[in-house]
RNA sequence: GCGUCGGUGGUAGAGUGGUCAAUUACAUCAGACUGUAAAUCUGACGCCUUCGGGCUACGGGGGUUCAAAUCCCUCCCGGCGCA
């Protein structure tokens, strides 16, 4: 993998850039589609090259429970195996830690409100998940049955599945929990870390592979920069940046974070996907974003439009015979109508997740390319402005 | 015509003297969703309310009872059986 920089904006961390890697470019900043079990939900591959996706990221955890490693491996990999051949990437099972585990059934999320109480982080009763300074032990959501990962294992399972670009395996904490844990929390992840690329260096002799480190920290500046700087220092290929956000975290930490990281590597920030946190994330200098909102959104009737967001399952839109959006271009806009939509949600007809799901990636992939365009000519900022006010209006 | 079973909220269908404005599901109306435990989840769902409560409701009417969706009488409607 190689990447460089072609344009950096004055006055902003923004860049805008190209990925290469084995199976393709990626122009950044650029929006990485998620297929998490080796298929975009609700999407064929065909249907994913035709909205311009340029990355496709499947997830270490599931692939490793459903088929398993192996079965994946024997097919190539998961790119072949889905019938994507651009440039894959893979989540290390890390979030999983965090999402089955400290966050297992509450209201914590990727991003959290401001006021979310700091909470006592002893009890894990009836999580799925448990950390341990030798790995994360996971109960199968599927079957119960329980399993070990460790940085050793997720390279393991990431050199079978054998995507592009890999991430180590890290710890995702809660924004609930005590900065002491927090804390705690960074060094062993910085000890994962180091363990991730010790491995992987035994794996991947030929360096096909690119291998990111995560950095943490909370919403702590001195946790985020001690982050930074000690994950920026080891010889990955590349940067995620993790942890679950407050809306104004995602300006504010990953700026502290991307001024501290090697400005040549490539910087990923995990799991963020909403327009003004995306436009956020490329002023504070990501080149790369993935998320499962658009589809997930979709699938759930929501769909985005210039003038924010609509639910599409709203008794209004059944006779409702315009475009979803008029001047859209995406499959969806150009051969149906808002009434179809709503008539498909309301009947239960899987191409309503199909059609939702195309038009919400078609939105947001859009959306990430134009980011990169007025990085290129200079016009970024008002292009943000212009956006966000007429989005996030009302 | 006789006998018999049944008529409950938008629908299906519980309830069979008080804890019933009435279980549940679906439908309906909204909302949430950010490295996918997610084709998921949450709330509302008779009318009015100063949120204490009030009012009208379980086919219609009448009755028994302190109290009826629940018991009795009668009428109407439907299914089934026999003529």
């Amino acid at each position: 993998m190689k990447f460089k920089i072609e344009k950096k904006l004055d006055g902003t961390l923004a860049r805008a850039g190209e990925i290469q890697t084995k199976n393709g470019v990626i122009k950044t900043p650029a929006f990485v589609t998620v297929g998490t079990k080796a298929t975009v939900k609700a999407l064929t591959a065909e249907q994913i090259r035709s909205l311009g996706a340029q990355v496709v990221l499947a997830n270490t955890y599931h692939l490793y429970l459903q088929p398993g490693t192996e079965i994946v491996k024997k097919a190539g990999g998961f790119g072949p195996f889905m019938d994507w051949s651009g440039p894959t990437m893979t989540d290390s099972g890390g979030f999983q830690a965090f999402s089955l585990g400290a966050a297992f059934g509450t209201a914590v999320s990727k991003v959290a409100s401001a006021d979310t109480p700091v909470e006592d982080i002893s009890t894990t009763a009836g999580q799925l998940a448990n950390v341990t300074d030798e790995g994360v032990t996971f109960k199968s959501h599927i079957d119960g049955s329980m399993h070990l990962f460790t940085p050793e294992s997720s390279m393991k399972a990431q050199w079978d599945i054998g995507a592009d670009m890999i991430f180590a395996f890290d710890e995702c904490t809660s924004p609930t929990a005590p900065y002491e844990y927090q804390k705690k929390s960074l060094s062993r992840t910085y000890e994962w870390a180091k363990r991730c690329i010790n491995s992987h260096e035994k794996l991947d002799k030929k360096k096909e592979q690119a291998l990111f480190g995560v950095v943490q920290g909370g919403r702590h500046q001195d946790l985020r920069e001690e982050a930074a700087r000690s994950i920026g220092s080891l010889e990955f290929d590349g940067f995620g940046i993790g942890g679950s956000f407050t809306k104004d975290d995602i300006a504010t930490a990953v700026t502290w974070v991307n001024k501290i990281l090697p400005e040549e590597k490539p910087r990923h920030l995990l799991g963020i996907g909403e327009p003004r946190d995306l436009f956020d994330g490329v002023e504070a200098g990501c080149d790369l974003f993935d998320c499962i909102a658009p589809t997930r959104m979709g699938r759930h009737g929501t769909l985005h439009t210039k003038d924010g967001r609509l639910n599409i399952r709203n008794s209004v839109f059944t006779t409702d015979f315009n475009r979803i959006e008029e001047d859209c271009t995406c499959y969806t806009c150009t051969h149906h109508t808002r009434a179809y939509l709503a008539h498909l949600f309301r009947a239960d007809e899987m191409t309503a997740a199909t059609l939702a799901s195309m038009h919400n990636l078609h939105f947001i992939l859009r959306l990430v390319e134009k980011m990169r365009e007025t990085i290129l000519n200079g016009t970024f900022l008002d292009f943000k402005q212009s956006f966000c006010e007429r989005y996030y209006k009302k």
